[in-house]
DNA sequence: ATTAAAATACCTATCGGTAGATAGATTACT
DNA sequence: AGTAATCTATCTACCGATAGGTATTTTAAT
């Protein structure tokens, strides 16, 4: 699913995959919908896991944190996050599949606005934290596409700086006022 | 396309959409593989077609442009650029297909790259472009997944503020040298 | 100018394959 | 005995693709 979008799962590969017949795959999840949602929940934890607690990190420690994830999604994976396919498919996918979705891309955002929470009002920090997740995704789109790699480390140096300096930023406002 | 990707369109559908049968769109596109390459590489001409001589163009004013077109896209067309969803899907869409969504990005970039051209080195100037593209791909990605365009729009204000920055910056490199 | 040939753009009908989904029988575990 | 998980078998719907046929238009030759 991560490199053909939904549609490219069926239940007969995935069944033939671990064994069994495809209507055993219809038992524990009736609907292709459940399935997709399970698989998007279950992603979303795994990923969740993999961050930790962003309480304790700071504005540059959590970015390097989350381009590690990208980076090793891209490198090990071999392809775009999960969530960077089905979400460009959001329009088309089974109501409960794009809510989870829609909720996983929520709660990376929540997850960075968390370590960078105590610099400036929340919409700049909303912001800064959405180009962040939105710039990888991208970037690791057009490392895919074009079949480039260089691409996507290029753009986690941009993105790593520019945290750093809206960090530096955010400081010097908070000293000053 | 735009919505579900490669696959959400038919012959069935896209004949019924014109008023012919499905078979006489096979006589114009053989395969699927022909259609999709057909309607990416139109894509990318109207595209180079809107953003126009990049030559004359400072960089921010390029970026301005491509950001237009970008806008314009998940504004009006309520969607994800074309190769936004199919340079996802590229490890499985037909070799010329991906060709296509490939030499798309490069010309974007390399429309771009036209732009920036006087400033620095190549490899700064090809991450940097790149970074753009990626970053507003990215960010419509994260808009319909979410639902909230205003990630784009704060995404549109955060790549024209990296670029200006960068233009700025290598102005300065280029006069103290 | 007329005719023959060819190309264009459709059509109907159908193929083999696969999709998701369901009903009902069977097996295995507790 | 009861339940949970899997099976076989099948359904309907749709997919891309092909075969064979038919008007209409264009091109080429006489």
């Amino acid at each position: 699913m991560r490199r053909g979008g939904f549609d490219a799962v069926s239940f007969r590969d995935l069944a033939a995959e671990v064994g069994i017949k495809s209507a055993s795959v219809h038992y524990h999840f009736p609907q292709k919908g459940d399935l997709g949602e399970a698989l998007v929940n279950r992603y979303t934890g795994r990923v969740l896991e993999f961050l930790g607690d962003p309480s304790a990190l700071s504005m540059s420690k959590a970015t390097d944190r989350l381009t590690e994830l990208y980076t090793d999604a891209i490198t090990n994976g071999g392809s775009v996050c999960l969530c960077c396919i089905l979400g460009a498919e959001a329009q088309t996918l089974p109501e409960a599949v794009a809510q989870a979705v829609q909720a996983f891309f929520e709660s990376i955002i929540g997850w960075l606005k968390t370590a960078y929470k105590n610099s400036t009002s929340d919409k700049t920090i909303e912001s800064l934290a959405a180009f962040v997740v939105g710039s990888l995704q991208g970037a690791m789109t057009l490392a895919i596409a074009t079949g480039d790699h260089a691409y996507f480390r290029a753009a986690v140096d941009r993105v790593k700086a520019h945290a750093s300096y809206e960090e530096a930023r955010l400081q010097t406002a908070f000293n000053t006022a």
